[in-house]
DNA sequence: TATGGTTGTCTATATCAATAGACATTTAGA
DNA sequence: TCTAAATGTCTATTGATATAGACAACCATA
């Protein structure tokens, strides 16, 4: 924590960088051994600002649920996670974090029909125009947000795949049953930006927080693509990890 | 570019967000077709803000290099550049976006000499208070900063590798002449964060913007860590591959 | 129970961010 | 050469951001 600066006249105020710095602290687990916040003064001297923003700074981290403030003994930490999330040949959403939560959960919010389009017909091989079904799932760890993903997949192979999603829960189990026992992870691209409206909402983010986005490919034991999908991620509830 | 609204009372300058969404769309290629983004006087229609805001975001965007406006004619696209970076057993620097750019760099910043810590000592198997050489580098892409690195490494094996990879520019080629034929990523860490100082500086990013975080271990063929790096990208200039 | 350390609240002030409107300047094209 | 469309510049106003200082309320503990 000690050593960057914040930096002013940026477009982003100072108590939202210093909320996030923080945030990014706690997860680290620099305050482990108080389980608590350094006293506002404190910070206000190492941040070099001002202990009402300080305070704001606090305030969002509160409202966040991350910490609470005590009147007379300090701010203590109520919550700390930073999930890391595997990704190898065999990503799956439910197994690669499933060591580090006690539930894992996935909720279907919506499917639809529509044509493959230029982009989605060159990642899945098909002709543009193929009909594929879109799903829009929302995945959570311990009945935390983590991830927001929409999927498209063939119709003609997997036109019965929302509602086997809806009730298993499971794009696994949902492929086993439409007959692809097994299927493997081809390319992942990763970027980052600034959550949008819906991530705000679905995530259950603050506003100004930072997303992880990963477009994935999915193919099954014949190498033909069978989902095309795009996942986002609240950048600080997940780290991706990559092993060879 | 269309749906997504932005936010207000979050912190962030609303000027801000609205400038990463244009430099977003326009290295997604979205004003390809005219080569210029749209009238400020449409995109404040479109974001629903004041023609002024949309100047301040577009005067940022100009003081990076990105756009630039000719008064009577509209506001011209200069640069649009986003990066393929695949991750992979043999992830080097040079060789991945060596077919993306006419010509890839790398600088040493700094270089010293210090005892390992408790992290990396983990990450490296080594002693804590080991002597590790640090390296401070910059990856550059036709003379554009793309990423910046800090790198540890066993003093004892690669006591001299600050002044090889000065010379050389290349990790690879100084490994081969302190006796290290062939390295491979073990794994690799993949977060998010917004830009600190010397990210803005070593960079030369706007402030606010985001940086993709990248904690990277290397071996060499016996499998005994040879380099534990943390780099930092921008996001706006790179993106990830995983390929399986 | 007295004290030091902590968070909570209040007032005041200066600067940044955003809106609103008007008008000048430049360019391209009819 | 006139006009429409675009950027450039200016003034004024409002709300958010940040600083400064003072004091109240609360907690743990000596």
């Amino acid at each position: 924590m000690v050593g960057q600066k914040i930096q002013r006249q940026t477009g982003v105020a100072l108590w939202r960088q210093i909320a996030d710095r923080i945030r990014t602290s706690i997860s680290h687990g620099d305050f482990d051994e108080t389980g608590m916040v350094p006293p506002e003064t404190t910070l206000a001297l190492q941040f070099g600002v001002n202990r009402h923003t300080i305070r704001s700074a606090l305030g969002a981290l509160a409202q966040e649920g991350i910490v609470r403030a005590v009147q007379g003994r300090g701010t203590l930490i109520e919550r700390k996670e930073r999930l890391s999330f595997p990704i190898s040949k065999r990503t799956r959403f439910s197994q690669g974090i499933g060591d580090q939560v006690r539930e894992t959960r996935s909720v279907l919010l919506a499917s639809s029909e529509e044509p493959a389009n230029a982009e989605l017909s060159g990642q899945l091989k098909v002709d543009v125009g193929t009909k594929l079904v879109r799903l829009e799932t929302l995945g959570q760890a311990d009945h935390r947000p983590v991830s927001r993903a929409t999927s498209w997949f063939p119709a003609d192979r997997f036109g019965d795949i929302a509602e086997i999603y809806r009730t298993t829960g499971s794009i696994t189990k949902a492929f086993r049953e439409l007959g692809v026992p097994d299927y493997v992870r081809v390319v992942t691209e990763i970027t980052a930006t600034h959550a949008d409206e819906s991530d705000l909402s679905d995530l259950q983010l603050s506003p100004g927080a930072i997303v992880l986005v990963a477009q994935a490919l999915n193919a099954d034991l014949d190498d033909v693509p069978v989902q095309y999908s795009i996942s986002r991620f609240a950048a600080d509830r997940v780290r991706f990890t990559v092993e060879n």
